[in-house]
DNA sequence: GTGCATGCAAAGGCTTTGCATACCA
DNA sequence: TGGTATGCAAAGCCTTTGCATGCAC
């Protein structure tokens, strides 16, 4: 039962992953297996240090530069994204079967809002096609106070 | 003539530099001078290491922290602003009676474009409110192929 | 078996810090 | 004169790389 849901919810991502490697003539390890799997079970954002910790448990022997290789390889097949926290560290998200989105950070508490504004993108890309240029990806972030610590004074 | 041009550009900044300096309890000394003057002289968007490199030349003993330091300063009283390249190195830009800008990066031959969008400022600030986030900032980077890059292959 | 993957440790790149000396106010 | 600022070097932090061994295919 469990394995069943646990299939269900990783199984799109899983077959990416696996056509993903045997493209490129990579291997499917336990490790690489592992990662993704906690990746994916993870909530939200994940730093590379947070996904080496919780591998870690469930394999002492797993290495830092396995993570940030693994992470290189879902990122490439669209399985991650990197977050950009601004201060020269990263974050990733799944990003599998998810619409693009962009984030408010809540500078007091670190609160990671999603939000998605489809007339924002759509100026984009007129911003772009005005200057001839070709958007691949983009990256927005907006820093400021949320909600919560708004009324909590600060 | 030339010390006219030059007092005439950085007139504005010097003072607020003082200014922000003497209210902090802190030193105008040569160096913080040396950088400061570097910087508004400079082109666009230098990195620490450019300035530190193009201020030697004009104090060989310049050292780098004090580079890092001032920038720090400068980036506090609002002369210059920090650029994520999202690969975990910064950039400065001068940021003082400048509006606001973002930017497009060609992931091909780095050009760093700037452009302003009121419309998209205005859509960021209706996607907040609907959130009960107070923006304080925010960074947008665009990045994709720049017209040149386009045309030449790639 | 062959070649990629792993784990460890060491190296890298950029930034910050510590400390004795130098210098502004 | 007193307390920052500087310059140098060393440490920090996160990430990547090298290399011998292990493992998937």
């Amino acid at each position: 039962m469990k394995n069943q849901v646990k299939e269900k919810e990783g199984a799109g991502e899983h077959e990416v992953f696996s056509r993903y490697l045997k493209e490129k003539d990579l291997k499917l390890t336990a490790q690489r297996e592992l990662i993704l799997e906690t990746f994916l079970a993870s909530e939200g954002h994940v730093s590379a240090e947070e996904l080496y910790q919780k591998a870690k448990e469930k394999q002492p022997h797993m290495g830092f530069a396995t993570v940030y290789r693994t992470l290189k390889h879902m990122t490439q097949c669209g399985l991650a994204r990197e977050l950009d926290f601004g201060d020269g560290r990263f974050k990733y998200e799944p990003d599998f079967n998810r619409r693009h989105h962009d984030h408010m950070i809540c500078t007091n508490c670190g609160a990671y809002i999603e939000f998605l504004n489809p007339e924002i993108e759509e100026l984009q890309e007129q911003v772009s096609r005005k200057h001839g240029f070709k958007i691949t990806s983009h990256r927005m972030q907006l820093y400021g106070l949320c909600q919560k610590c708004q009324k909590s004074g600060k």
